[in-house]
DNA sequence: TTTTATGTATAAGAAACTTATGTATATTTG
DNA sequence: CAAATATACATAAGTTTCTTATACATAAAA
């Protein structure tokens, strides 16, 4: 990610969020899914992304699928079952997360 | 911040928007004021909190006072000029931040 | 009297990221 | 047609931020 430092944290959350909701998508899709999503502010780097990846699948959270298209490889990754799991509590995790940083920043909407 | 990793990157712009609010504050008063706000989910450990801000200091965002309180050292920090100025961009960030994050989480209501 | 609270500090290590580089094919643009 | 850009994955070196552990010191509570 090209960005600030408040970015730092939340990239795993990212992927399982977007492959809970499109079922599975190839990396290179994921930059550019975010990139869409936030209007071109976020732009995850590939040095970030592909070692995350790498990690969630070591963990047992994402499978893989490799395909040839247009023959051009692709890695398609998706939710296994305890990452769907994961995925509810780490969304969980960021609702909190979010509530408690408005808070901090808007204390007077917090009571 | 003995926490989920989500808030890796928050913690100089939640002391530089304390510190705005507050006028001046020492370092363990900070703590104390995230733990209440936050209702104990967020809590900010001495390892993380001191380096941080002596390296704000360092950075010309923070002033630095020292008072002997009840024979105890308290050292009370303020944002400079330039802090307050920083302060605004990041916390314009954090707003940005929050919104992406939630385009991400919730794209249903993201338009 | 021992633990908890108050108050600051640093050092070692882990984790997440940036930056740079590498490989390869396909498409677009000048 | 050649060069640049887009697509697609990968890793290694270095930086930053944080956790964990430790250290010192005083005050209050159990």
């Amino acid at each position: 990610m090209k960005n600030s430092q408040l970015y730092k944290g939340s990239l795993n959350t990212i992927i399982m969020k977007l492959l809970g909701e499109n079922g599975r998508m190839y990396g290179y899709e994921i930059t550019q899914k975010v990139k869409e999503i936030t209007k071109g502010e976020l732009n995850i780097t590939e040095g970030a992304l592909y070692p995350a990846l790498h990690k969630l699948e070591a963990e047992g959270l994402l499978d893989v699928e490799v395909e040839k298209v247009d023959n051009r490889l692709r890695k398609y990754y998706k939710l296994t079952e305890s990452g769907q799991t994961e995925t509810v509590s780490r969304l969980a995790e960021l609702e909190e997360f979010i509530k408690n940083m408005q808070s901090i920043v808007n204390p007077k909407l917090s009571y």
